[in-house]
DNA sequence: ATGACTGCAAACTGTTTGCAGTTAA
DNA sequence: TTAACTGCAAACAGTTTGCAGTCAT
């Protein structure tokens, strides 16, 4: 496969629309768990932030961060991302900056978006005939400061 | 990201050197796992292996899987895969043909492989800072098959 | 001979579920 | 009012571990 050139944009970018489907009940710990994920920049796995929402107001059970997550999940409102030592991590769904490269020392994470996405999936579909609906992207390696040390 | 043309090579190959390192000693048990994980062209779940080990030799236990497969990962002599579905396989490490398209419907998986992995990994080591040591990519969609239902 | 292995059963981790009580609509 | 929710504890699946016995070297 030949792919002259590319060029590599690191962003980030936050939404900012109206409230979203919560089941069919907006609930106190539903609305906790949604604004933390979405207020959050990071990646947060269930544990984390199921003890963020304690912090905030105790009256949220570990059950329904899970119930709640695969709700979002559903709703594809949140992204979920199965890091290379299996920890599961959740994030607000973006529309740019899909793609990571994963410090495996530190266990920094960078973003990045890459238009080999698009190339990828037309000629992935002109030659497999596959309908492509997502394209995911993980790098893994050492960062700078790791690499210093 | 600029990623001019792109071209796609659907592949499969298989390595045929000498005997790995198998931890310090190469029991039955290990071989064995180790044969089948080689001539098998699929990825396998340990279940499978289990099963397929089993059925060649009984005297396999699925802890025995479990540590071999974890000898084998740490040796980098297999790849482990989780899939969306959660599912995690392994596969015979190959110098090609890395990356994965998976059908959502029916789970059927097209291997390719793509020069952008390598612009990629220049492009990311330059802007920045990481030293890459893999860059993995997986496509979900429908296949033509499931496509025409 | 001996320490790197193995099988077994028990432990563990992360996630899911049934149920009785609670609460948003 | 009532059915969608919640917390709790118990169940679950996949994986790991301690131990006493086995076997490759």
């Amino acid at each position: 496969m030949d792919c002259p050139d590319i060029q590599l944009d690191i962003k980030s970018d936050q939404r900012d629309d109206a409230v979203p489907v919560l089941g069919q009940r907006a609930t106190r710990q539903r609305r906790l768990i949604y604004d933390i994920l979405r207020s959050s920049n990071e990646h947060l796995d269930v544990e984390t932030l199921y003890r963020k929402a304690r912090d905030i107001d105790s009256r949220v059970s570990l059950s329904t961060v899970y119930r709640t997550i695969a709700l979002l999940k559903e709703s594809h409102l949140v992204d979920e991302l199965i890091f290379e030592d299996d920890r599961r991590c959740y994030e607000f769904k973006k529309t740019s900056g899909h793609h990571h490269v994963r410090c495996q020392s530190c266990g920094r994470i960078v973003e990045f978006e890459t238009s080999c996405e698009e190339r990828l999936r037309d000629r992935l579909e002109a030659q497999t005939g596959f309908e492509v609906e997502s394209v995911r992207i993980d790098v893994a390696g050492y960062c700078s400061n790791c690499r210093a040390r």
